[in-house]
DNA sequence: GGATAACCGAGACGGTACGTCACGTCTTGGA
DNA sequence: TCCAAGACGTGACGTACCGTCTCGGTTATCC
């Protein structure tokens, strides 16, 4: 209940940090994202950087994880139609990726999770377990609604789901609409199968 | 038709160079791989490497890429039967990706296409590219065959295939079998349906 | 009055690396002198170094400046006598490069005057300034008292008491007291005449 | 008397080198000389730079002194008329290193010496031995003849003399007439005494 | 006249040092 | 205790130079 001594953490540095790095993110890749410019750029020292994060990329997940929940809901929605749910869902995240801006955060994302050594998987994983999870939820309700068949592993269905997605991070700059139809048609091909 | 002047290089360097990396690779991630390490590794001047690559992503990118090309074939099967061809390559790629040692290439690959600026991403093509072809190649013969429906969009197939790999590779060390069993039935869930 | 921001420059580096120069300049000359090795021998970052000096030329003319002026006053005395006044300031320089040790930093000091580009001549005069003013004082001080021909340019007498110490130490280690006998014998022959 | 067998040297290439670096020297101090910019400027392969010389010292050397050689004689004259004879002498040193051009040159070989490790004195003395040697013989004879006191050392004289030359060349850029008045003055109170 | 041998321009090579940049820590004065 | 500023040790970066080597090719003598 007891306040610790001394003078407490400016609690607007948080976002004015967070923004610094987003904003440094979008013109600069991931490697190129130093410290110092972000020090900089907030008008703040060092020091207050590494108080409050171990390293750059714990930031750089953070600053991303706030983009992307500050970026309206990305919950998997219920509404009992699994095949409008599951649209809605990736077409959701697909328009939130087209946005070059947000693209570059999620590259960024995946660098720091992939450069990193040893446990900065476990950054990545603040975004992917909370979206998996909620994708697996909503399918295995469909299950046990008997409106999918018994014997289909939600979890194989969310790897697709999300797999897709990050391909398409991964690949660059996406065109267009088409890319839209793309989610639409993936979902109805795992409802209706290709044959 | 004539030589060029001067001495020409040592086509030898580039093999042991290529080892470097991958033996330096598998036990430090790709941000702790240096090319001061790599060059003392195989015995070389950092010029040499500069004067090959010019920078530390593209020379991962063909270490990772020639160690993938020489590790057999990855092409994919045709024997006309859809879902066994697409069982066996993914299967064979999910073996692939379960050896310890190729996830940390992967990954490293990952790494230099997220972590770069700009162009890489180029270069992180040169694996997708010729995998989604064939994908998409397979696919499309089947639709042709009539062995698939022909409003099924073969991309949006060959993309959900990859995208589960790709998220596999990020998603940290995998286990045993199960793995396996999960691809079979994403195959199965994509052919059959879901409902 | 008021103090920059942020930490001050600790000022006891300075000393130390100016030691680790003059330590290293005995065993290995101005050129194998490298500035990686200063900062190992000193304890301190390269870019400590380059904070403070601009590259290598300006640290050596400071470290055995520095060196010079404490190792005792070599101001030209003025005891009337300017005879023994010569004899006095030419002697106490033979015996201090006569020492192998400060033969080889004085000879360090040239190196960095004469391998530099363009500014480094200024860096060398901070010696040589200082020294030819004092004598060319003393010298001026016996014009005007009479002791000494008043067609006298005290300016041709101070370049050839520097001069034959200049070459001296150019042309390598000195033997004994011959060499003592020899400063003697030049003023003499300066205020005696060959003839 | 036989030739040795292969093909033998190309003579012109020699003149050529000391020539490209001589043009180096004038725009770009010792230190700021390499021998890859000098192979380049001869249009000459560094193999054969190496093949003639040890390293950038020596050559520097014999392209100074070639240069130096070739300005023209510089032995100590002898008219019987000492003080004529080093005026004439002095005064033919100081136009050479008047010029911009011959003060690079030799502030090279300056370098070369000082800079190096050991060895390198006996490159530079390759200069002053001979000079001096020229000057005592000359300072000697007219003690034999009587035209000089006999307990004058001929080696202190030269010192003095060659001295007030290399400290000239040291102190950067020399100005007008004024210096060679000095290189007068500079006899005339050797000769006759300051008193 | 063929073999042999040294020369030559060009430029790759291993190594070392350069001067810069980033990381993460430390040290000021001050809030 | 927090904060901005910035110096600090460490270590990687990418470049430049040194002196050696390896190409294709050229000139000489020797057999």
């Amino acid at each position: 209940m007891s306040q610790p001594p001394g003078r407490p953490r400016d609690a607007t540095l948080h976002a004015a940090i967070l923004d610094a790095v987003r904003e440094l993110l979008v013109v600069s890749s991931y490697a190129e994202l130093s410290m110092d410019a972000i020090a900089a750029r907030a008008q703040v020292g060092k020091k207050t950087l590494y108080r409050r994060w171990a390293s750059k990329a714990p930031l750089v997940v953070e600053a991303v994880l706030d983009a992307y929940g500050r970026g309206g809901s990305f919950a998997v929605p219920d509404t009992g139609d699994l095949r409008a749910d599951l649209h809605r869902w990736l077409i959701e995240h697909g328009e939130f990726i087209a946005e070059p801006t947000n693209a570059k955060l999620i590259r960024a994302l995946v660098a720091a999770a992939a450069a990193g050594s040893g446990d900065s998987e476990a950054l990545y994983e603040q975004l992917s377990v909370p979206q998996r999870s909620g994708l697996v939820e909503r399918v295995r309700l469909a299950v046990d609604g008997g409106a999918v068949r018994a014997d289909i592993d939600p979890d194989v269905v969310a790897n697709a789901l999300m797999g897709s997605l990050l391909l398409q991070v991964m690949s660059g700059p996406v065109v267009g609409d088409h890319v839209v139809g793309q989610y639409v048609a993936l979902v109805d091909a795992l409802l209706d199968g290709m044959v």
